[in-house]
RNA sequence: GGUCUCGUGGCCGAGUGGCUAGGCAGCGGUCUGCAAAACCGCGUACAGCGGUUCGAAUCCGCUCGAGACCUCCA
């Protein structure tokens, strides 16, 4: 399959055409959730950004080896020394094991990842299970001389890997900038610079989740667990390596120096970083408070949600933007997504009822090329939304009867609905508004049986009152040419 | 304070040195007993001020505004 894909590269800034090491083959890694709390909709960007680009370099033709994993140890409320670990201070919190938050939050956000469509990955590892993997990782350090201990924990010596390789390669800052301009935190008395970071914490006594290592009782710093599990499972130098903009720095960024401390080799051949959902402008965030969880949008259970938005509407939402712009959550946005995505299902829902004839106005495999072409330029999923709505247009216009359509035309956008919109978006045919019971279709022919009867006797009064008190419920009545259909 | 990004019509959002995405909402029309849906048509937007250019929303400079990262955050 010819392959012109191209992706923009954090690491340089640029558009880059993308040559996998191996032929054929993909590793890409992607930072996964800290399980300590139920996910929001800043969650699903990562995660179905990162599924398209799964599910489109699967279809055109790559093996895929797609490890996300789960943080559920190491990750600290905040840099100093004696920061709690965040799964850790829920389980105080909770009065429960680590463990339980760990496996109930990873359950939920399987559940709501699942909702979304979002696939699951080729591998999810935990950090907890790769303590030994991690450790070794320091031993090399060590090795390397890019370590030192202080009291049991274990920190980067950045300045000295900055001596021979630049630490800031992908944030484009440096290492005198961040001297000038880190504040001060408290408990940083065992670093020797403010800007090293813990490779190995040493646990206090009350410390719940701890290891045992040559250098203390303790646990790993949050950022080895990337550069442990992405070497264990892609190689020391992988393909793509996903995740939100807000890692760059100082998380992506402590990785390249580690991977490169211990193996002298750059781990990642291309950064890809989603942009961040704003609310009222502003980054939504756990730390902010100011975030809204998946179950609040698919309940519309918030006080600023004025309704329930479905998994799929949240989906379309999220794929109208491009993924490296930042999208801004509004009720207005939200209504507007849902109602367009349900004209795009509908529409080609309509596909299969058509009865070809001669060929119309749309150029098939124009249509077609030009979706691929929407994709290969960094996966622009808003430009293949639009051509999607090119289709829409001309199939509404030949289900109505107001244009024709070949056999080949609509073999061509079956076929198109089956790779663009099933495939690739990974878009559900069946909205809420096209789903019918299997019992309640009898019942409702005998229904509009009844009303095309009144209507016939120009009864408009009954008939309107069997539409109105149907609408109320839920069911929309549709007149036509060729009959009466009806949606919930 | 440092580094960086962005500012597009009522709203959301692509794009880009000349061929004026798309969606939602709105208006007019077709269809209909009426409505809904669908279809057709319409609004000529690119923060402001300068500059480069035959030509800029797109390049450059300045001003204003917003945001991200620099601490945990997807």
């Amino acid at each position: 399959m010819e392959n012109k894909l191209r992706l923009f590269n954090s690491l340089s800034r640029k558009k880059e055409d993308f040559k996998p090491l191996t032929d054929g083959h993909v590793g890409m890694y992607v930072c996964g959730p800290t399980v300590y709390g139920d996910p929001h909709l800043g969650h699903a960007r990562p995660g179905i950004t990162f599924d398209i680009v799964f599910r489109y370099l699967q279809h055109i033709g790559y093996k895929v080896r797609y490890v996300r994993n789960i943080t559920d140890v190491g990750h600290l409320e905040n840099d100093a020394d004696h920061g709690e670990d965040k799964i850790a201070k829920k389980a105080r919190l909770e009065e429960l094991e680590p463990m339980e938050i760990v496996q109930y939050y990873t359950n939920r956000y399987h559940a709501f990842m699942n909702a979304l469509n979002v696939l699951p990955p080729s591998i999810e590892p935990h950090a907890s299970g790769h303590i030994i993997e991690q450790m070794e990782i320091i031993d090399k350090i060590f090795e390397n001389g890019y370590a030192y201990e202080a009291d049991g924990s274990v920190y980067f010596d950045v300045e000295k890997y900055n001596k021979k390789h630049p630490y800031g390669i992908l944030s484009g800052r440096n290492i005198e900038e961040m001297l000038a301009n880190t504040r001060e935190l408290d408990g940083q008395d065992e670093k020797r610079k403010p800007y090293d970071f813990a490779l190995w914490k040493k646990a206090a006594p009350e410390h719940i989740m701890r290891w045992k290592s040559k250098w203390s009782d303790g646990f790993p710093g949050w950022h080895l667990e990337c550069s442990a599990m992405g070497a264990k499972y892609l190689g020391e130098t992988f393909d793509i390596h996903g995740g939100g903009m807000d890692l760059l720095f100082p998380h992506h960024e402590s990785e390249i120096a580690q991977s490169m401390a211990a193996n002298e080799k750059m781990p990642v051949n291309y950064w890809m970083h989603n942009n961040m959902i704003t609310i009222n402008g502003q980054k939504m965030g756990k730390s902010l408070g100011n975030f809204i969880t998946l179950e609040e949008f698919f309940t519309g259970n918030h006080d600023m949600l004025e309704q329930a938005y479905s998994p799929m509407t949240i989906r379309f939402f999220i794929l109208q933007a491009h993924y490296r712009g930042t999208v801004d959550f509004s009720n207005e946005a939200l209504q507007g997504a849902g109602k367009a995505y349900e004209r795009l299902i509908k529409a080609f829902g309509r596909l299969d009822d058509i009865n070809p004839a001669e060929a119309g106005d749309l150029d098939m495999e124009k249509l077609r090329n030009s979706c691929y072409d929407a994709m290969n330029d960094d996966f622009n999923t808003p430009i293949l939304i639009a051509h999607l709505f090119d289709a829409v247009k001309f199939i509404n216009a030949a289900a109505d009867g107001k244009t024709t359509m070949s056999d080949e035309q609509k073999n061509a956008l079956q076929n198109i609905r089956k790779d663009f919109i099933v495939d690739i978006l990974g878009l559900d045919l069946e909205t809420s508004e096209t789903v019918g019971g299997s019992g309640l279709n009898d019942v409702m022919d005998i229904l509009l049986d009844v009303r095309k009867k009144l209507k016939e006797e120009k009864n408009y009064a009954m008939s309107d009152f069997i539409r109105d008190e149907l609408s109320a419920k839920g069911v929309t009545i549709k007149d036509t040419k060729d009959g009466t259909s009806w949606e919930m």
